[in-house]
DNA sequence: CGTTCGATTGAGGAAGATCAATTAATGTGG
DNA sequence: CCACATTAATTGATCTTCCTCAATCGAACG
């Protein structure tokens, strides 16, 4: 299935209060999410495609010729530089397109691997655009998707570029809750189907690094381990992790 | 103008021996480019607005209405989060469109200035998409740069996470050589438009390692300071920098 | 049950940040 | 046009953060 479980319908969701605001933001974001794909399904009937962690969903250097909508499960982007530097630049859930790179250049430009089991609609450029001639709703669809999608690279970047290590991996955790909150998925409770070597490229990190960022934010309670395995860890509060990093960013105290 | 002068028509443009396809690349670029400008003045004959250093041609927050092409001069794009982290996060010339963060949720989410004098075209984003409807050259126009837009966010990313101070300093300049190119001006001799701490920012490097690194590839003679201004600098052979930017990523030899 | 891979943790070193001082460019009012 | 103030850039010295190298531990797998 998925990195998290559905969440129980409407009773209380995490141990943490979860205040009125966030609720309403996921809830809205369900939706819309809900909404997107429904839109897709009836005007396109997408071929639905099962894909299992490690499944090459798109390939780089191919040409061009689908969009991709995720349905269910996670994947990660990954751009390969001339000179084989390797670099995951995306993660993507349910609701998220995949292949936008591809348009400009008639290639795409990434790769596209799943890291969970889910399910990928595999929707034709040129079928789609035919029907947003008489269905604009679903262009209006397209373009918001491509305007997260830049507004997400930015929100990257910006990460990388003025965050301490800390505060970087914090951030990482809490954005993926975010991700997961806005699907309507359980947040307190959450696998993570990458390796810390992962993780690390993604935000500009050594593996080391990460690890002693995990393991700190468990000694102060931010996160906790499961039992079992060092990749499920409980998010007891979603928003201590974003006063942690605001808390890295001050100079004062610590 | 812009940060350089239009390169004569058609002998040798720079010192450095130009090889035929990185020729044949800027000419068809450039080429993109002017059908792209031309396509958009015919159909849509955008309302035209001069921009000074430090004009502000977007800003975060306002409500979304109208996208921006850029037809000469330079402007960057800066995200501030919610506690005040400014980010310069993209840096765009003539043809590069801009607002595209605005299409998802109504709103700017990032502040677009000129750092260079410049004419932007300003286009509804309503009255483009009732153009494209007849005319759907325009929408893949369209398409194709939101897709180069998400590309180009990547590079940078990886560029940040990937490379050592000295090497995303070269890779900066050789990005903003290779933009230069692609619109026809000339890289030989370049003018940067923005300080080493705004270009530090966008490298997610101190002002000090940005000035450290330029004096570097001084001394390595890869850029050339002008007598006068030190934002004014010769690049002999563009290569040379792209292969400096290798040398870094080797552990062998410096 | 040993092997392999992923994760943790420690010690040492290097890249880059910070702090500080100097020099160069730009601008301002007389 | 010049003295002065102001901001940008350079360079050096020191310190911090994160990377590198290495050892250990644990989980998954054949």
């Amino acid at each position: 299935m998925s990195s998290a479980q559905i969440a129980p319908p409407s009773p209380a969701r995490a141990p943490g209060p979860m205040l009125s605001p966030a609720l309403d933001k996921a809830r809205a974001s369900t939706r819309r999410i809900s909404e997107a794909m429904a839109l897709l399904q009836q005007n396109l009937a997408p071929h639905r495609h099962v894909v299992r962690e490690g499944d090459v969903i798109c390939q780089a250097g191919q040409p061009f010729d689908c969009l991709y909508v995720l349905n269910s499960g996670c994947a990660k982007i990954i751009t390969l530089a001339g000179d084989g530097r390797e670099q995951l630049v995306g993660l993507k859930f349910r609701g998220d397109w995949l292949g936008f790179d591809g348009i400009a250049g008639g290639h795409y430009t990434c790769g596209t691997v799943a890291v969970d089991t889910g399910e990928v609609w595999i929707v034709r450029y040129q079928a789609l655009l035919a029907v947003c001639t008489v269905q604009p709703v679903l262009l209006t669809l397209l373009h918001s998707e491509m305007s997260r999608e830049i507004s997400r690279e930015r929100d990257s970047l910006m990460s990388v570029c003025t965050l301490p290590a800390d505060a970087r991996v914090a951030e990482f955790l809490r954005s993926w809750a975010d991700a997961l909150n806005d699907r309507g998925l359980r947040t307190d409770q959450i696998t993570l189907p990458l390796s810390r070597a992962e993780i690390g490229n993604y935000l500009g990190l050594t593996l080391e690094t990460v690890s002693r960022a995990l393991s700190k934010l468990a000694r102060h309670n931010l996160i906790g381990f499961s039992a079992r395995r060092r990749r499920d860890l409980q998010i007891p509060d979603i928003d201590a992790l974003g006063a942690y990093v605001q808390r890295c960013l001050a100079p004062t105290l610590q």
